[in-house]
RNA sequence: GCCAAAGUAGCUCAGUGGUAGAGCAGCUGAUUCGUAAUCAGCAGGUCGCCGGUUCAAACCCGGCCUUUGGCUCCA
């Protein structure tokens, strides 16, 4: 901030060897860096100054740590990312004139950059635009970065002509404000960026979309150009060849292959209709479930689907949730509520009898659906719907209480992530903002012995988790659980809530030792979440070849000709008895054509029999995507398979 | 909800104003076969819905419905 002019002072510069060094004020970092060899000065996206990211060719300030960032450092591919998005709206103020710029950012996995214009962007001009950008990194244009006043920066983005801009020099400059430059183009930014367009190795366009400005429905709708950059081609394909990959296993594309679910457009968005194999899995998960339940002493119970406004008053959800409601009005006009959400049922069972310290902690769980209304446009397949089933609990107990309960929730969490295979866990940790304390309810007492007990618990089962000030919701804090799919992308499931809101609007309450009416904590927490939306992931992570366990046909017998059909008829039953989920191909198809269609179908076990395993009663066992597996007796089969469904295993 | 794109057989998709097509799946028949596609035949469609233009519309125009991609992750 107060960095006078330093011009010409020697300041001392330490590098990442640890040695020190003396640079005069206002040498590049880049100067430094190449004065004394620093390793892959040729190569750095930028330079980092005390851990800051920033430009390669900034002047340097003030004594400092000097390290260089390489191509495959994380830090890296944002700055890639955002140079390339700069590159892109230099492109398309080239081509499109009229175009005005509002903000390009990088993002998780690429960039976008939002233009006002009359006219919609179409494919081929996304076409047109990347030439162009391709062209600009050919001319090794340098991207320079300069610093002038708020009111220069105002006056400039006047003259230009781009409002967008103005608004976020208004808006978010200090009395200094940065802008980058290349070509001639202009952009108020922050940075860091590469130091030229020629350090752009690979990037795409991918889509176009609306976009509000500021994202408020209130404003106007730009067209965002969204994009991806890597640090080389390779890392490009791999990102695109992902992209492949998802489209592949997409779980609306699989269910219909499969025949899973559907969603039908005469019922309406948003509503899965579960057909016989997909309802096969529903069972499956849920049983495990309830086994976790019956093991971890829950109780399980069952609520209404809709009941009167009245309920949901006291909740609260009538007030702040209303938007989000089904609502029905009865001939003697008495308003009903689809439940948008379980607790106030459990909270009335809890309400319906005097409870006594010694009856807590009450766990009370049930595999409750609820319908809210979503916008049309928000819907998505199973991961975003109308109606769903929550696997949600709620559980009431004592302070002291309070560690084991959420290590429990916690120690539950794992076992079913476990089971699935999910190997890659991130626990996400969401407090209260400590400066602004009025918006939330609950005591200070409450918050922080709620708080510590999460950490205590995610601590004591040393899992490493992320800190969000700020980012509870207003009535409790909360651990979100993430895990990462068999291809790497993340999906939130699991959150343990904590709730100081509905104990104090429904009053409940326990019997102390001391004979004292006391509030319970009360702890919302979900293992899956929703069902569908969990089956859509299950379905994406396993690409719907699920394990034994979980597929809906487990076996499917495959006669290499009707010689052998009765056999096939006689194994078929002998499955069946043994709880084996089993088809048998009756068609007069060739072998290689029943095993394929058996593969297409993910089925595990393929069975293929003929006369040989007719005459000894034995199976020739074929192992989805492993191959044959050779001959074994039905009977070893089935202990196998037995085995592997009971165990829940992964492979076959 | 808003913006863009799309909607043709169960599925994937051709079809730019003149008699609605292919592959796969399905059915029938032949083949009786040993670890990812045997051959032949048959059947299958109000071209999302409603209206308009035209001698004539899957195709052009308008409205509606649905689906898809998006809708502030540092300027």
């Amino acid at each position: 901030m107060n960095e006078h002019d330093i011009q010409g002072e020697e300041l001392k510069v330490t590098l990442p060897s640890g040695e020190q060094v003396f640079a005069a004020a206002g040498d590049t970092l880049f100067d430094i860096a190449a004065r004394h060899e620093l390793a892959g000065v040729k190569t750095a996206i930028a330079a980092r100054l005390d851990g800051e990211a920033c430009d390669l060719h900034a002047p340097l300030k003030r004594a400092a740590h000097l390290s260089l960032i390489q191509p495959d450092d994380p830090e890296a591919l944002e700055i890639i990312r955002h140079s390339t998005s700069h590159v892109m709206a230099q492109a398309v103020k080239e081509l499109y004139p009229d175009a005005k710029i509002a903000q390009g950012p990088a993002t998780d996995d690429g960039f976008y950059y939002d233009f006002q214009r009359a006219e919609p962007f179409s494919d081929d001009d996304l076409v047109k635009i990347e030439q162009r950008m391709r062209k600009i990194i050919k001319k090794n244009q340098r991207i320079v970065r300069h610093e002038v006043s708020r009111e220069e920066a105002l006056a400039l983005f006047a003259e230009e002509g781009e409002p967008y801009k103005r608004y976020f020099v208004e808006t978010k400059s200090g009395e200094v404000a940065s802008y980058y430059e290349q070509g001639g183009f202009r952009d108020f930014c922050r940075g860091p960026h590469l130091s030229s367009t020629r350090r752009i190795a690979a990037f795409k366009l991918l889509s176009v979309a609306g976009a509000y400005w500021l994202g408020s429905e209130e404003n106007e709708m730009l067209w965002r150009i969204y994009g991806t950059a890597f640090a080389s081609q390779e890392q490009l394909d791999a990102h695109l060849h992902r992209l492949e990959e998802a489209r592949r296993r997409d779980h609306r594309r699989l269910g219909k292959e499969l025949d899973l679910f559907s969603l039908q457009e005469t019922a309406g968005g948003g509503l899965a209709f579960w057909h016989a194999k997909g309802a096969i899995i529903r069972q499956q998960i849920e049983g495990f479930l309830r086994e976790q339940l019956q093991t971890r002493g829950y109780v399980q119970v069952i609520t209404p689907h809709i009941a009167k406004d009245t309920l949901f008053r006291i909740s609260g959800h009538y007030d702040f949730y209303h938007e989000n409601m089904y609502t029905l009005r009865t001939a003697d006009d008495e308003e009903f509520v689809i439940k948008p959400m379980n607790c106030p049922g459990h909270v009335m069972i809890y309400k319906s009898g005097l409870k006594s310290y010694r009856d807590l902690p009450v766990r009370m769980a049930e595999f409750g659906t609820v319908y809210r209304y979503e916008r049309s446009g928000t819907l998505h397949g199973l991961f975003r719907v109308r109606g769903f089933t929550q696997d949600d609990a709620h559980i009431f107990c004592t302070p002291d209480q309070l560690l084991e309960e959420v290590d429990d929730c916690l120690d539950m969490a794992e076992t079913v992530f476990n089971t699935y295979g999910f190997r890659d866990v991130h626990y996400e940790l969401s407090v209260r903002d400590s400066k602004n304390t009025d918006k939330y309810i609950g005591s200070d007492e409450e918050w922080s012995e709620a708080e510590s007990a999460l950490v205590k618990a995610l601590e004591k089962r040393g899992l490493p988790h992320k800190r969000f000030e700020g980012e509870a919701v207003f009535y409790g804090p909360k651990i979100d659980v993430k895990v990462i799919d068999a291809i790497g992308r993340p999906w939130q499931l699991s959150t343990i809530q904590f709730d100081f809101n509905l104990p104090r609007r429904f009053d409940i309450s326990y019997v102390d030792a001391d004979g004292q009416h006391k509030a319970p904590y009360m702890v919302h927490r979900a293992i899956y979440g929703s069902m569908e939306r969990f089956f859509g992931i299950l379905i994406e992570h396993f690409a719907g070849a699920f394990p034994p366990w979980l597929a809906p046909v487990q076996a499917r017998i495959l006669p290499v000709s009707d010689k052998v059909s009765e056999y096939g008829e006689q194994l078929l039953s002998q499955l069946e008895d043994a709880g084996i989920r089993s088809e048998l191909d009756r068609r007069a198809d060739k072998i290689g054509a029943k095993i394929r269609d058996a593969e297409l179908h993910k089925i595990p076990y393929m069975l293929i029999v003929g006369p040989r395993e007719a005459e000894n009663g034995s199976v020739s066992l074929r192992v989805r995507h492993d191959g044959d597996q050779g001959s074994l007796p039905t009977s070893e089969f089935i202990a196998r398979a037995g085995k592997a469904i009971e165990e829940r295993s992964l492979k076959g």
